[in-house]
DNA sequence: TCTTGTCGAGACCGGCAGTCTCGTCAAGGC
DNA sequence: GCCTTGACGAGACTGCCGGTCTCGACAAGA
């Protein structure tokens, strides 16, 4: 994001003038991190992330081309990078616990309120559209990753379509997380790996063993 | 929409006054439907409707109360209603009809694009985010439906979790409809309905009967 | 012909993203 | 210790857009 560090960048000449300010920086994510957060649906403007920095709007575009920008570096900033690709050798288990890791931190992190307003922004925003657009792809490969693990160990067939499972997960967590109208808790994490892997066969057809969720 | 038809609407006095004109209604639709299914991505503006239209600004609030809701009634108006919901007796046929049927308004209708401008818009109108609240909520009912006959006909268990069967479909859907990323043709209806009835053992692991989808 | 209410046109307001200017202040060079 | 450089806070300003208000013209009924 932040290109302009060193403004012109022309040549050997030692830079010169007063410095950035590091403060003002930090201020300036963590504002917007926290509007990010709190702001339940409603737009963020661009003079609140200044005033709630204390910093003036000049500042703010010095050092980030847009305000999607700025949120979305306030998101990576704090971005946990939660749900990290586990590896236990198990594909079932890889798989409920990446997509319980995910259902948690949508639910109980402030990255999740945050997600949401920046998917808000991002529909005005064609910049920022973008960076969404790689940053879900960028998901959906890790998420792919183990899935192909699993198919290697055999646990699933080798024309299985890892794509679709990918999108199976990820578009019913989307749909449930921006309407909100039905839960994303562990026991729907667990239905959903079972009908994913389909192992005891879809969403119905389970054996007393996963019948109790 | 049209709340605002009998203006007042006050006691039995019958209407005076110059008419309603129907051409400029119609106009105003078609403008906005033109414009939603054009629009790639762009923003419509208010202004944009009314110079289609040939029509003043003020005609246009008097009979909508916003932007939002002439969209979504340009959409309602053309909304071929695609999309009913089949009863063959066979809820793998009936789940594969209406998968393919909706995906296939999506990729091959006017209304795709519209739908997805309108996503768009919706991001920033509470107003419109509610009436496209209802509107999936309607859908995903559509859907249900059609899977709790299954469930009567003894084709599901009876423990099994429509709400969560739908939203995968819809998930789905939604997912690679707004993103685009990945293709939404029959191949991928066929796999995602055997896939969530699993009577074949979920995305892998099917018999010879399916495996050349 | 008079009243009523719609019509197209366009001025106007308020909010917001992004730019520009200004006086101030810090870091380094001399 | 002074001077140049560039970041700083503050805020005026522009342009765009959703929505309102006003105006003269016009159509339908009384």
């Amino acid at each position: 994001m932040n290109a302009a560090a060193q403004p012109p960048s022309r040549g050997e000449r030692p830079h010169t003038g007063r410095r950035r300010n590091e403060a003002a920086h930090r201020a300036i994510l963590d504002a917007a991190m926290r509007l990010l957060a709190a702001s339940e649906g409603a737009p963020i403007t661009i003079d609140a992330i200044a005033r709630e920095a204390g910093v003036g709007k000049q500042t703010l575009y010095r050092w980030w081309p847009s305000k999607g920008a700025v949120l979305l570096d306030a998101l990576h900033d704090r971005a946990d990078h939660d749900v990290p690709a586990p590896d236990t050798g198990s594909l079932r288990d890889d798989l409920r616990t990446l997509i319980a890791a995910t259902f948690d931190a949508a639910r109980h992190t402030p990255t999740g309120p945050a997600l949401r307003t920046l998917v808000r922004e991002a529909a005005r925003d064609p910049h920022l559209t973008e960076m969404l657009r790689t940053f879900t792809a960028a998901r959906r490969a890790a998420v792919r990753e183990v899935a192909a693990r699993g198919v290697e160990r055999g646990e699933l067939p080798a024309n299985t379509d890892l794509d679709l499972m990918v999108d199976q997960f990820y578009g019913l967590f989307w749909y449930r997380f921006l309407l909100g109208h039905a839960p994303l808790d562990h026991a729907t994490a667990d239905r959903l790996t079972d009908s994913l892997l389909g192992g005891l066969g879809g969403l119905g057809m389970r054996g007393p063993k996963g019948a109790g969720r």
